[in-house]
Parts: structure tokens; sequence; C-alpha cells
DNA sequence: TCCATGTGGTTCAATATTTGAACCAATAGT
DNA sequence: ACTATTGGTTCAAATATTGAACCACATGGA
């Protein structure tokens, strides 16, 4: 076995189970002697791409894989990145999914995987959607920065449909508690017969500039079902903020 | 040079200017012979480190690098944020401070940072303790939900030290104090010598999950070091809170 | 207090892996 | 047609790696 080799079997140890790992266990986990073991975390330590836990002696990834990441992450086009992960999102679910990019004044769905169902929500690429009554805009300012939501707060808000919520105050009701949540529901308050859960994207910095949907008809989804389509588009959200480049904050909460 | 540390100069050859390279090249930029740099690549590629372009011959960073930081992400995103509130606690009050976040049973410390002085309280990460007999515990049952606190009252409650208190009606009488002041103190009782301060962290709900406390030993403390120490972990716990996306509940302090 | 066990770490002769000069087939430019 | 360059292969000499033996220190149990 090459020293390369053995070199990406130490990396590919850690695992979020296991993020930090001592000498002694890490060389019982890739079956390698202790001092082999050490001579290969030795040399990725002085790269950066593992570093020493303080206090304490345990290994763990460096912020050499962050540059890497970043460095792949604008090499390859927005769509071969991001695809892969929505077409996950939409085998898991048997629904259709879109992301949608935020600008000044609205959304507009910038990528789309859609159900094989003969029934199913259809998005158009680049259609424009309001923030309010849609979950996609709710979950974005939920998550960008706070003088975001005052502004569009503060702007028209039409109904679409008799669902619809148009007031700031129940706005802010519904950021507040997506931004506690995770993710936003919409039930009808843009497509009468649709229901919606969205999760954000996160850039560098920890704020959303996008978002990530499921969007089913009503009769499909029972509240069971609905949780676990939160789960999963919550779990999409982070895999692409992280590979976009984003920063996934961990909020414990 | 070792074997190891070549792979890594070939992953650090790729940058934001040149995220894709050939195997001439790349060779040229990492001054090696061209053979090395063919088997050094071909090694990453077997492990995703790297892949090729399709089509071409061009080599770049591959997938494997996005689950590293990924890994790294989701490790570092709590202590990143807490580690520094920790330290300056520590450093404020020249005695050892600890995390520790609660279970269904129990407690567990899931971050520390020791006082300087050759004596001082150690804390071990992962060690449990239990909810009665701990400035941790009780603070904690004193921001949880009320049925925690009923659950816990009904449990067994063992003497650790001749200074326990293992009576409910006496831990009910902790915890509501606890609750006035919003901080703990436990003196004895779970260590015989170490007294402690504690105050909670809260969630987006408003409800601890976790607890913030200061231990020293007790020949160190006076009353109006104990105020001080309790001041300022009630701050740490408030900035805590906020930082790591909870709810700093404006409760009576 | 002593002993056993475990940790992270060091040493050095035997062994395994790596190296790079020489070579290949294919391609592009003159 | 010739030359230069590409990505790639081969193999004996050179170099790097290996792991058993050992170390200092820490911890827990008898």
């Amino acid at each position: 076995m090459g020293t390369v080799s053995k070199a990406m079997t130490v990396l590919e140890a850690f695992s979020p189970e296991q993020p930090e790992i001592g000498l002694s266990d890490m060389a019982r986990l890739v079956k390698f002697d202790k001092a082999t073991t050490l001579r290969l975390l030795s040399s990725m330590l002085a790269h950066g791409l593992i570093e020493k836990t303080e206090p304490g002696k345990l290994y763990r990834l460096g912020p050499a894989v962050q540059r890497l990441a970043r460095i792949r992450s604008e090499t390859l086009s927005f769509a071969e990145i991001a695809q892969p992960i929505l077409d996950r999102l939409r085998d898991e679910t048997g629904e259709s999914c879109h992301i949608s990019e935020a600008s000044q004044t609205s959304l507009a769905t910038v990528l789309a995987a859609h159900s094989a169902k003969a029934l199913r929500i259809n998005f158009t690429m680049g259609e424009i959607v309001p923030f309010h009554c849609t979950a996609s805009g709710v979950i974005y300012l939920a998550f960008a920065p706070a003088s975001v939501l005052d502004r569009v707060a503060k702007g028209p808000a039409p109904r679409v449909t008799n669902r619809s919520k148009t007031k700031a105050s129940e706005l802010r009701e519904q950021v507040s508690q997506a931004r506690e949540r995770g993710f936003a529901i919409n039930n009808g308050e843009f497509d009468a017969e649709a229901i919606s859960v969205a999760a954000p994207l996160l850039d560098a910095n920890g704020f959303a500039y996008a978002s990530v949907s499921v969007a089913s008809p009503q009769w499909r989804i029972d509240p069971k079902l609905l949780a676990r389509h939160a789960q999963l588009v919550v779990r999409a959200a982070r895999d692409l903020t992280v590979a976009l480049g984003g920063k996934n904050v961990g909020r414990k909460a």
C-alpha cells in the first residue's frame, strides 16, 4: 500500500461521529502501526490538513480542507454542484424541488428538479416570486440581515390567494417562527393547492442569499410527512451551503 | 522530502487562479519529476481528493475535499463560537470554567477552559454529573420546562458528599431560588472542596439546554468574590445564549 | 504505595516504496 | 515531414518508510 494512499485512509477516518481522534484510536481505526500513524498525521499537520485540539492531543481536520473546498466550489459551476443535491432531495421526497435566489425585491428560481409523478408542482427557470406568501421568501428573510426584513415589511404585500397573509405583523411572526425552526412552511398562500417547506442557503458570513424548497400538492401531505420533508430540506440546505462555500453556523437550539 | 508532504504540495498548487492543471504544468509548478507527479495525482484521484475534467485531461480538486470541509465545519461551529467566551470568563475569574449539556438523565461536560493556577478544578470532556448537587444541574432545572424538574424530583438523589441535599423539597427550593437569582451556587455538595456558580444557556424557545459554570477551591472565595463570579457567569451565559442562536428572555436576573 | 495498562512519542536496521531516466503513442504546429 | 509537447509506462538504484522496542507520563485498581 502506497504512502499517499495511507494518508488518505487516515483522512477518511474522520467523520461527523468521530471528528476528533487521538493517536492510538486512529491507529486502531486505520489498522496501521502507531508510529506509522503518527508520522502520517504529522505530515498532514505540517500542511494544515489536520490540526491538534487545544488543550488535549486529539487530531481533527484542519483549515486547509476549507481552503481546498472553496477552490473546488469556485471551479465548478453552480449547477454542477447544486443539481445532484437537489436531485437527491427530489428522489427522497418524491416531490418537485427548487432553489430560489434573492435579489433586492424578490426571489428567482435558478434551479429545479421535478417529481416523476404525473401530478406535480412545476417550476419555471427564472420565475419571480415575492418574499411574502412563499416559504422560500420567508426563510430567506429569517436568515438575511435584519435590515432586509425591515425593508420588506414596509413594502407592499399584495394578496395572491385568499390565504395570503399581507400584514407586516403576520410576516414578522412567520419570519420569527421560521428562524426558530430553521425552515418555513407555506400552505396555500401563494398557490391555493400547494404546500411548501423551505430552508436557507447561507453565505460565508452565515447570512441567507437563497433558499431550497420542496413543493407538494396539499392532498398528498399529512403532518408526519411534512415533518419528514422539513428534515430533508434542512439537510439539503446544509449540504448546499457547505458545497457552495458558505458557513454552516452551528446553532445549538 | 516525504511522500505525504509531496502530495500536500501538489494539493497546494491548486488555487482560484489555477483550479485545473495538466500533468506537465503541475510537474513544473511543484518542481517534481513528471512520473512522480503523475503517481501522486493518481493516488489522490483514487480517493476522490482530486478528479479529472471531462472531457480533457486536466486535474482539479475532487468531491472528497467537500466532505472533509463539512466534517470540519460541523465540528468547529459550537466550539468556535463558545470557546472564546468561555476563555474570557476563565481569564476574568482566574478559575476553571465549563459548559455542560443536559440529556434526559444527567449533564455532560462539552467544553472547558482551565485556570492557569497550579491548584484548580479540573474538568474532563464528556464527564457525566447529576442534576442535583451541582450548580450546573440546578440552574438547568430552574430554566428547563417544569416537567423536567417534576421528573427529576421524583427520581433517586444519592448522596455524593456529606453536604449533598437529597430531598425533593430541598431540590425544589434550590431550583426556585436559582430561578429568581438567574444563577445557582453549589458549595461542597458535589465536590467537598469546591464551590461553583452556574448560569443557564437558553435555546430559541427560551428554555435551558445547557449551563456554564465557574468552579473554585472553597478557600479562595469570599462572599464578595462569589458575587463577582455570579455576575460574570450570568453575563457569559447571556453572551453564549445569543451567540449560539438562543433566545435571551428577559427573566429576572 | 505499587503495579498494570494505556497514552503520545522516539529510535534505527530491515524492508518497502519511490524515483526519474529512458522510452512510448498521440497530437499540434511549422 | 519534422519537431515539440502532451499524458503515460518501465525498472534498477536510491530513498523513504516501517514497526518492534523503548521512553516518560498519567490513570485506575488492588
